[in-house]
DNA sequence: CGTTAGCACTCTGGCATGGAGAGTGCTAAC
DNA sequence: GTTAGCACTCTCCATGCCAGAGTGCTAACG
């Protein structure tokens, strides 16, 4: 035997690193088993391929890579992929080229935020060919800034909540046959001093010390109660809105040419109750997190990976976004991607707080 | 020759329509091509099974029928589906049970009409097992209900405008450093005196007669500038929103087991393009409309078929809910669940214009 | 004249067979 | 430690074959 093959749980050594990374950066392009001719052939390594069959036969054991069948070439297990985006973590950025692209197809849009997020997700989309992932930027607890009753018909008003963090939120609210208009403008105006910068806890509070005799008390204490309930779903809601675009791009890559495992990965994407806790502990952290294969938990996303960066300010307004595809997938592009994705709806946000 | 084969383009006598009939309810339920021998023991045809494909190849030669190969049992022709839709098309109705089922489910979210298209479209592909389809209600061209000014930061504020048809449009404008709420305020009560009830046209109209002396004249020239660009971005914006819920449903078929086949119906819900003009044919009529296979245009379409019909106030708010399917749909099921839930849809709006 | 039994014919789908190609793991030599 | 050489294994693809399903035609029937 011309070499003890090692079970080595530590690093490892310079050659090893290399030919992982080949094998990796290989099938990432391929989508095949890469055997050991192709390695030499492709990535001058300077050594035989019995050599390289050698280390392979290593890096096996380490569990970073596997095997179809037996006369296949390796492919990459998820903790091969773990290690890969360990290593090169840091290091992912955007081509210049890229980003000046990118900045300038947010220009186009400059003022309407409430786009931003479905840009950066098809933006991440079309550059990562794979499908972008984006959620608005959604606050801890939502802060009334302004508020509007509009009457619609002789029994119904509209409700216009503006929030501090820039979203809106409409519903409808019953009001007495024969409310005038100008009755709702003042009310609006009353609940405006009650509530702006205000949180749902706050309001529920002053709500409950409006004096009896106050003009039309009955109508503000009961719009009053209404935006209440509004604000406590609004904050409450599992982030509601996680949009995504380019699903295209997942469907052509080869590992889901079966429908079957096509449907998996989309009846995962709307599985909104994984994605949403991801979400919240994404949002939680400062950089770019990836979640490889059978690292994520419900089964059908065992085959995906997910790349995925917060966005907005902490304690104020926070979002996520994106990239979901193959667990063979461009790494480096999608770690280089998001974060300039993300630091630049931080720019975009920062710029709206200023 | 027992009997002369006919190559009628007339209407079917009562047993072929039978036969013809019995093969495409079979075939919605099997998915695999009938044959005369299956016919004649499931329908009770009370003839043989010869005499059925001497229809069977009748029925073929008008082209209601087709053979996927020589020994093949028949399969439906989208003229055939076409055929089966007329016949069923008035009398297609739902069973009171899901009827009431619906109208609960309505129930639960009362008041939050940006929801209900949303709501419908899963509703009906909960129902009908197939994706739903939803647009927002549009109106032909947006009215101005009120507006509002809100400072966002030093240099920014948010524009809302609430439209007579209920919809929300936000955007962000630049103001002079130092801008006072108090200022914006004034000048949001200017507009609204200008443009309530409005139309883009109009508005445009008003704010050229601004007359130079008016205090903040420049401001409130500028935001109405705005108001009238974002309202005519909002009606020629071909319909903006197309939500789908139920994906899941279509990917099941079986007639979509290869991935490519899956790939081409999705690209084609993503042709909004051609969803939106359709939206916008079935948006002009009265009732439901089915589009079968090659009946659409977009190459990728041809092995759909579309049920919609349309909902609101003809001239006010206009929208559109149905069903994307295989062409081997229910039809009789899929019409009388989209008829249902565009009739309760009216019924919706109706009461918040009322 | 329409209906029916009978039968030859055709085509698919599944399954086994076999050979080419790719890639491994092992051994022995360097 | 590295490498050439080689037997071995497994996939993939093309081929051939068979059973099953269903047709179309023909001739007989009422």
């Amino acid at each position: 035997m011309a070499r003890r093959i090692r079970r080595s749980t530590g690093p490892l050594d310079h050659r090893s690193s290399a030919i992982l990374r080949a094998v990796i950066d290989e099938y990432v392009v391929s989508a095949t088993p890469v055997g050991s001719l192709a390695l030499v052939e492709r990535y001058g390594l300077g050594v035989s391929s019995a050599t390289v069959r050698n280390i392979l036969a290593e890096l096996e054991l380490s569990g970073l890579l596997t095997h179809p069948h037996t006369s296949a070439g390796r492919i990459p297990t998820d903790e091969g992929y773990r290690w890969y985006v360990e290593t090169i973590m840091e290091s992912a950025l955007m081509p210049e080229v890229e980003q000046l692209m990118i900045r300038h197809q947010f220009g186009q849009v400059e003022y309407a935020s409430e786009h931003w997020f479905r840009l950066a997700a098809s933006t991440i989309a079309t550059i990562t060919r794979s499908a972008g992932l984006a959620t608005p930027a959604k606050p801890a607890a939502a802060h009334v800034r302004r508020v509007d009753l509009v009457a619609i018909n002789d029994r119904l008003a509209s409700l216009v909540l503006v929030l501090r963090e820039g979203a809106l939120k409409q519903v409808l609210v019953n009001i007495e046959s024969g409310t005038s208009q100008d009755t709702l403008t003042s009310v609006a105006a009353r609940l405006n001093a009650l509530v702006t910068g205000r949180t749902a806890t706050d309001i529920a509070r002053a709500v409950r010390r409006i004096p009896d005799d106050l003009p039309e008390a009955d109508l503000i204490r009961r719009v009053g109660d209404r935006i209440v309930r509004t604000l406590r779903e609004y904050d409450v809601d599992a982030v509601e809105d996680i949009f995504s675009d380019g699903l295209l791009n997942v469907m052509g890559a080869p590992e889901f040419a079966q429908s079957d495992k096509l449907r998996r990965v989309f009846s995962a994407l709307e599985n909104r109750a994984y994605l949403g806790e991801l979400v919240g502990t994404v949002a939680a952290t400062g950089d770019v997190s990836v979640f490889i294969g059978h690292e994520n938990a419900p089964a059908d996303m065992r085959e995906v990976a997910l790349v995925l960066a917060p966005y907005g300010q902490p304690g104020r307004a926070v979002g996520v976004v994106g990239v979901l595809g193959p667990t063979r997938m461009a790494y480096p592009q999608a770690i280089g991607t998001v974060r300039f994705v993300s630091g630049l709806m931080n720019e975009l946000i920062d710029h709206l707080y200023a």
